[in-house]
DNA sequence: CTGCATCCTTCTCGATACTG
DNA sequence: CAGTATCGAGAAGGATGCAG
């Protein structure tokens, strides 16, 4: 009896699917990383861009738009010279994190263990 | 308290952050779709393949083989011919789909305020 | 100070064809 | 059936320079 024909996948299909919605923002370099600097508070852009340190310009400018554009975080710009501009997490941001801390729990708890699991994958292939 | 884990990024040059190296294997195109179907039970490489539908012969391969090296799923091969090949979860891959059905749920419960978020964004663009 | 435009390099991923 | 090899298009991301 041949079962493989018969597998069905609940809502992976659907469009669009949230989860990868979600993934594809913060599966990036930068957004998980600037959204835990702001968890601090307030700061401004080059505030961030001192705090991550090896982000360039133009990728802080272009993932905080598309933070903002989701309604993860709120850009608010103080029309003084020279110009400031602070950014801050929204309650849409700030909710999100509570999720992805238990994934980064489990990602430090098991981290060791996925070290391990490569190691061996490494040892056997030879 | 972890607080300060949080804003200590200059870690880039150190042995991999943990969450970074496990959102790099799952923020992917592939390999969360491939441990939800793979939730289901023991499947075959074709069965996946069928079962996801539009990944290709190459990708499922080499997505199947990062997560057997990162110890999230089982190969098992019976030297039959023609060929036969199992995957199924192991016990991490298990674990860190309970921590990842979290996010899945809070990207289901929101995902309307990220598309309206957006849409607004949109409209105040213009 | 903030942030966009341009250029350029690197990486990703799909299509196709081939092996055991 | 279960992969691997090769190619090419396109996206991602860094560096630099300019604009408001």
């Amino acid at each position: 009896m041949d079962q493989d024909n018969l597998i069905a996948i609940p809502f992976v299909f659907e469009q669009p699917c949230p989860i990868r919605d979600v993934l594809d923002r913060i599966g990036d370099q930068w957004s998980l990383l600037i959204l835990q600097v702001l968890e601090h508070g307030t700061m401004r852009f080059s505030a961030i861009n001192r705090a991550i340190g090896d982000i360039s310009k133009q990728m802080l400018s272009k993932t905080l738009k598309s933070l903002e554009e989701d309604g993860f975080i709120r850009r608010t710009l103080y029309p003084e010279v020279p110009p400031r501009v602070e950014y801050e997490l929204t309650d849409l941001g700030r909710s999100f994190l509570v999720p992805m801390k238990e994934l980064i729990a489990w990602a430090d708890e098991h981290h060791r263990a996925i070290c391990e699991a490569r190691a061996s994958y490494l040892a056997n292939a030879k």
